[in-house]
DNA sequence: CGTTTAGTTGACCGTGCTCAAGGGGCGTGG
DNA sequence: CCACGCCCCTTGAGCACGGTCAACTAAACG
């Protein structure tokens, strides 16, 4: 069964290496150098606090053991689009360290378990073990590929389609790091979320939301997904899932 | 005066030295490195054509000497989106060559003069000059933070602010490549590939277009976008430029 | 308990889409 | 040289998708 927290109670580091070995296979050694690494500094945030704002500077790799985040900017009259999620085992900002601030926010959706590390560390990290370098390339490389799926969803799906979309990204990427219960998952994104993350308004989308219900497509309630008939769900979005870049498919 | 063509006729690899330098200073020797390794295999390709196609698998980089591209994916029934433009300067996929295949297309929308090196051969480049790698670096950050305001622009712009600030942001791209004439720039961008590219309907940019004529914010003709009040047309659009990442403000 | 946050529903309306037709510039071939 | 086709831009009419505003419920929380 399911809680509604997204904590993961097993191993931590596990999710990381489920992330990165979904790209691309990691060597024992290179498993155990980064294990070892996610283990030194381990920090924790609640929910809805922001980790990263808008204009900071940002020198410190994060890595996610657990919980969920989203990437978002707001405009200047405070219109706010999510530009995309941060689900557990994903890297933050690899490379932000150069830049001089950052363009973004990220903010937490539920309680948050995360590895920091300092810019040298993380060098330091990519130059012990070859596959782990290649690992976080290819995980940066994804999240572009991501970011340009969410401009095709914004861009050119209409409502039902971009929700559906985005509920068959968080499951297909949940997948990979052990986090589906069967045709379920945790779902700790309020409606508000979700609508700043489609483009849509939250009226819209809760009326969305029950279209995809009445069809038989999902079940959503008390922060759990699940879906019922993932294949039609995805016909329904327009969904491939070759934009996620996923070693298995 | 502006010629109808993009083709630039100055020395060009001087454009990619300068995308570069807007971001990170190049050392004197990454200047000379740069410079002949983007002179020994330079290709052409006409308007219309793609360079890489969804679904290939990309193993070389290229970086554009002059012309504009557009990176964009396409759905099953045919709606498509551009998802970035690439200008003059512009590194295409500078590490693609570790993904198995293209997520997204790109495509010319002039006729292209461009470098093309092998994998190793720019992994080479990097490592002969530490400020070109940092520069490279740079340019790949500065591209997805592009891709994320694309996304803010789609999904929380009305059409009127997004075709505004799409024009913005292309002039504040051309301005450190030094293709800005004044207040003007070429413009070979057609109303069915600004629909594409900001999700709106061929009619609507159209409307949108002469909204923006009309409040003689703009010029727009003969593949040539005059800004005639450039302040004002930040103000619409909502653009603020540090997105870009540029050294100088 | 009152307050806040999230979800839900109804009514109305407007932004932007669709469909359709026509015009202008340009290249190509008869 | 003109005719034709093609591409791009433009305009009109009608309509629908999704937004806004408002009210109400239910659960969570102090």
């Amino acid at each position: 069964m399911l809680t509604s927290t997204t904590i993961d109670i097993r191993s931590p580091p596990q999710t990381v290496v489920r992330r990165l070995n979904s790209l691309a296979p990691l060597s024992d050694a290179g498993i155990a150098t980064l294990v070892k690494a996610v283990g030194e500094r381990v920090s924790r945030a609640g929910p809805g606090e922001d980790l990263v704002c808008e204009g900071d500077r940002s020198d410190r790799v994060r890595i996610i053991l657990s919980g969920w985040l989203t990437r978002y900017k707001t405009l200047d009259d405070g219109r706010r689009q999510i530009v995309s999620l941060v689900l557990p085992g994903d890297t933050c900002d690899a490379w932000a360290h150069l830049l001089r601030q950052m363009d973004h926010s990220i903010g937490t959706l539920t309680p948050v378990i995360y590895a920091e590390l300092d810019a040298a560390r993380f060098e330091e990290l990519l130059a012990a073990d070859r596959s782990l370098e290649e690992a976080f390339q290819l995980e940066t490389l994804a999240g572009m590929a991501i970011q340009r799926e969410w401009a095709v969803n914004l861009g050119r799906r209409i409502a039902l389609e971009r929700v559906a979309y985005l509920l068959c990204e968080i499951f297909e990427r949940l997948r990979p790091v052990g986090l589906l219960e069967g045709n379920s998952c945790a779902f700790p994104i309020t409606q508000m979320d979700l609508a700043d993350a489609t483009g849509l308004s939250v009226v819209h989308v809760n009326r969305t939301i029950q279209e995809l219900r009445a069809s038989n497509l999902i079940v959503l309630r008390e922060r759990t997904l699940t879906i019922s008939n993932l294949e039609a769900l995805k016909n329904l979005a327009l969904f491939s899932p070759s934009y996620l870049h996923l070693r298995a498919e």
